[in-house]
DNA sequence: AATATATTTTAGACTAGACTAAAAATATAT
DNA sequence: ATATATTTTTAGTCTAGTCTAAAATATATT
């Protein structure tokens, strides 16, 4: 049996770690879980006793592949409630995290696979992240980050690489949304701020928003 | 905030008490919950510190208003899911409940709202119990045990009295289903059972299968 | 290489929720 | 009315998960 809270700190160190494969500190699982430091070592004790985790002290943490895919399922639950909420319930991308929080943690198989059907066996929730397959694989959108793409080009927006609702917020206040068509019109080396183009109208765009922002070309 | 495990409590004494309106006893609702009666002892005197539970030492529990509304709405999301699971997602009614018991806690005003209307605001659950509104308010559909009807007449079964496990996998395995239409052939006066007759063919129910029928006449 | 700084672990304490065993109160039976 | 049985409460213990403060280790700076 896998506690939520367990459940929290495996998806943390594979969100952090590169899914669990590269070596996670113990302070920047803290922060992730607006935890203490204290609290992860033990935890991190438990994970590794449970053959959840590796754990080498002073050396950080990653994940063994039992711990691997059980965080995987986690965020393919996760995943599939955010896409079940925006296609059903009417939720906006920025409504659904908080909720989905609570509802990756529900224990039944045949929930999610009765879920996954139902929505159709959807590859990405409603911010374009990608969802794990029941066996914990995924293979994400080819994407580049808007910064890299050449003046005058233009592409698909089809992931934002931040859920904050602020950020979320922010989009929806501009009238961006996943699908958009954006094209780079100017760089501004000042600031590094960019100008784009969508079907409505020109914008410019922070550097701190360009940074969230990947299209598919 | 109410906890889960209060919420569970104010369930049981919901249930117990003709709605939290009739004193419940430390023992029956440890029955209920599967704990001990020290820990409803303990988490009764909670309940009462948070205003959701009267409580006086050796004259077991009542709710007060605020509780009796907790307990209602977490009886609503219960049910609602219950539909769900039925409705759109392939669920037998003997393989909802325990699903259900987790995503009564998920807490979302927005989330029930938006699952009522996506379920067509449905009344009653796969069980037939009826679903509280958002003021904690139901009426049951008016029902009478197939014991008290008399021979030769027949109504349609509209509830189950016994949402356990073994009880719907009897009525499975027996072709009895909510809506059917039932006719009471005969009472045996030797063990108290009953002959019925569905659609399908006559059978032979015990008592203590025919005391959970409700039927509408 | 020695010292200062930052990170991580340990030690000890707290809370929620549960339990057992014993004491107190209530209910039942003579 | 008293003795017995049952129910409920109290007292004390346990576990999971968290925290603060202090100690240990690792990293960075001179
Ligand atoms: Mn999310
Ligand atoms: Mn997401
Ligand atoms: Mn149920
Ligand atoms: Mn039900």
């Amino acid at each position: 049996m896998v506690t939520l809270s367990e459940e929290n700190y495996l998806k943390a160190i594979y969100h952090l770690g590169k899914q669990g494969s590269v070596a996670v500190s113990t302070n920047a699982i803290a922060e992730k879980i607006k935890s203490k430091a204290s609290s992860v070592t033990d935890m991190v004790k438990k994970l590794a006793d449970k053959n959840l985790a590796n754990y080498v002290k002073y050396q950080g943490v990653t994940l063994t592949e039992k711990g691997r895919l059980i965080a995987a399922l986690v965020i393919r639950k996760h995943r599939l409630w955010e896409v079940f909420l925006v296609e059903k319930l009417n939720f906006t991308w920025d409504e659904v995290h908080d909720v989905a929080e609570q509802l990756e943690h529900i224990k039944s198989l045949k929930l999610v696979d009765e879920l996954d059907a139902f929505l159709g066996c959807p590859t990405h929730d409603p911010h374009g992240d990608p969802i794990p397959d029941k066996d914990g694989n995924y293979s994400p959108i080819k994407s580049v980050n808007i910064l890299e793409i050449k003046k005058g080009e233009q592409g698909v927006l089809v992931l934002v690489k931040n859920s904050s609702d602020s950020f979320l917020k922010y989009l929806n206040k501009n009238n961006l949304a996943l699908g958009d068509a954006i094209k780079v019109i100017d760089f501004e080396p000042f600031d590094k701020s960019l100008t784009i183009e969508t079907s409505d109208r020109k914008m410019i765009i922070s550097n701190e928003v360009a940074k969230n922002l990947y299209l598919s070309l």
